[in-house]
DNA sequence: TATGAATGAGCATTCATTCAT
DNA sequence: CATGAATGAATGCTCATTCAT
């Protein structure tokens, strides 16, 4: 790969940076190209050396965020062997991601992008994650008996982003570690039906 | 109230509830003044003799849709003596809700909207509402000892939500009123710690 | 004449006086109907039961300034016997009328109201009157030889116009009497080429 | 500078340009964008990569306008020792510039402009200039005495704008050469009380 | 490839005019 | 006749996209 391969590159990732950061500030329809070239530091044609047109960079941001999002819990899931440091190492992880990104998390996770396609993967790509968990649960017998697991997953997602989002507005009520011990706290009593004593909320 | 301000304030009304179809399928930035005129079935110009932009006409639909989900609940919360009826009749009333005004239950409750106040309004509100009745259950001992009842209530109203946000796409996977009474479980697992007999999850 | 058409002619009038304000203050393309009606102090509505349109109801503007400016002129050339006197009272009546209805003067006679017709027509009235006086002193030999009648008007009236659109916004420079005055010594000056001992400037 | 730099320059002097020929004929709010763009020879959405909107293309050509005349008076200022001949300078360039540039002239200096802060700041230059003159006249003895210097230049700027406004529409009446002769004249009565007799009206 | 001035279709908004009450 | 809500053509302005440099 050459020197000005690389700067194409990362010109390029400038501009889904800052598409990221555009979008999920306004939604598509609001953000501005101008902006986004701005943020990017660049000239507003550079862009669509880049890309066809706005669609498509939205796509890209998309696409990138849903990676990012789906490599960081896969590392989560594959780092320990026992089930809740790995759960607390997930929740401490999309804490962490919310953080970070807290714009690209509200608009892949919890609200904002609208109907997106890519939005729907994530989550339920998410949701699936922690459907299979819960029937291996089931089986084994850690898993609290005559739930849905489905059912159980998807009230579990639903509480975690919208708690996040919530705590992206309120970050000095929590500090990022107590909430990441909470949520996972909140996953097994919907999964389990029990609180380890050592996690237990003061 | 001569029939001439009866019509007045019937246009009025189309077009806030034109609005409410159009910025919950499209958001603000990707509405069209002219779709919206035309859902309302009158000129374009007819909405600035009602009010003075789109985003005051944005603006009302929200107001509008705050109010009427607040009755709703309200009516929900004053109509039962017995706590577990009470809980099923609100879920009930928040499912048809969701059933009815779909997108505006989107715009006003899950995603869409973007950052509205109104709509932090809204669910700051109804979390308030169950905040208040999990103290009341710590007092009276009915509810789980050991819970921040403020984490508790977010986690419901996030979960409840994300649930009917999935449920508008896939209504032929779970019937409303078997939606309702699992909420409502969930609600009381989340709350109480235990569920009864009558109700459990076949 | 009946109490309605009273009222009627009432309105009319309060419509034409409306529009004269409006119409001065923001031109014609600048004036709103709306603005006139409420000046007028009746519906918009009402204003198409009088006046086809806002053109007929400019042309009415102009042709009723038209008509009080000539009568007014008419009057100041029956009244006095005496030349200087005539000529005193003339330019004050010129005066009081900028004075009292300051935003039409300017419509009629000096800037606004662009290249309409009826704005030269009382130019070019104020300006025959002016040259058939002058013609009247060539031969009766109190004007200045070798001028040109034409030239010495439109001279005369550019500059009592000019400086009466100056003294509208510097009404505090000088009073009401002392300019008709001097811009009566103005014209003999440029007339007669004399100035009367009795009124000359201090 | 580069080529593309000269160019937009060149397409700004054209919208300038077309400005000021549009708002000339029509006011500023008579002017359409769209005809502004058509006489510059470019598309609409260029008028606002140069100005945010039209009243700020507007007050650009007036200020373009102030320039250009004060310049051309400086000019004529600095030309003739001798007093006749810069004065007779003078009013040659003020002619010549309303024969060139007769709807911005009529902007800029007699009608039209409405209210205009730069009419107004023109207007008041060029008389200051003159009453300058004048008062030096008082001192070195060539001016009339007993006269109001403010006073004689409004005058003579009313009489010399509103002639030039006349000639105008009637150039067949009298040759740009005489005119300029006959409006120095003017100035020489109206300022010193005598004519010439090389230059005297025949 | 990068630039940014130019483009022009698209849109929100205005406002003279109409007409049912 | 008076009203003012409704109308919709006209207009100013925006902004995604293009293309000459």
């Amino acid at each position: 790969m050459t020197r000005r391969d690389d700067q194409k590159d990362e010109t390029r990732a400038r501009l889904v940076s800052a598409g990221a950061a555009i979008f999920a500030e306004k939604g598509v329809d609001g953000a501005r190209i101008g902006d986004i070239a701005k943020v990017a530091g660049v000239a507003m044609g550079t862009l669509y050396t880049h890309f066809p047109d706005k669609d498509a960079l939205f796509d890209e941001v998309m696409r990138v965020g849903k990676e990012t999002v789906l490599a960081g819990l896969e590392l989560a899931q594959s780092t320990h062997a026992d089930r809740e440091q790995r759960d607390l190492v997930a929740m401490e992880g999309v804490v962490a991601f919310a953080q970070i990104h807290g714009p690209l998390f509200r608009l892949l996770l919890s609200r904002g992008g609208g109907d997106n396609p890519v939005r729907r993967e994530v989550i339920n790509a998410i949701t699936d994650i922690r459907i299979r968990e819960l029937r291996l649960g089931l089986e084994q017998g850690w898993a609290r008996q005559g739930q849905d697991p489905e059912f159980t997953a998807r009230c579990e997602v639903g509480a975690v982003f919208h708690l996040l989002d919530w705590w992206l507005d309120n970050k000095d009520r929590i500090p990022a570690d107590t909430l990441a011990r909470r949520l996972s706290e909140v996953r097994r009593w919907g999964a389990e039906g029990r609180l380890d004593e050592d996690h237990r909320t003061s």
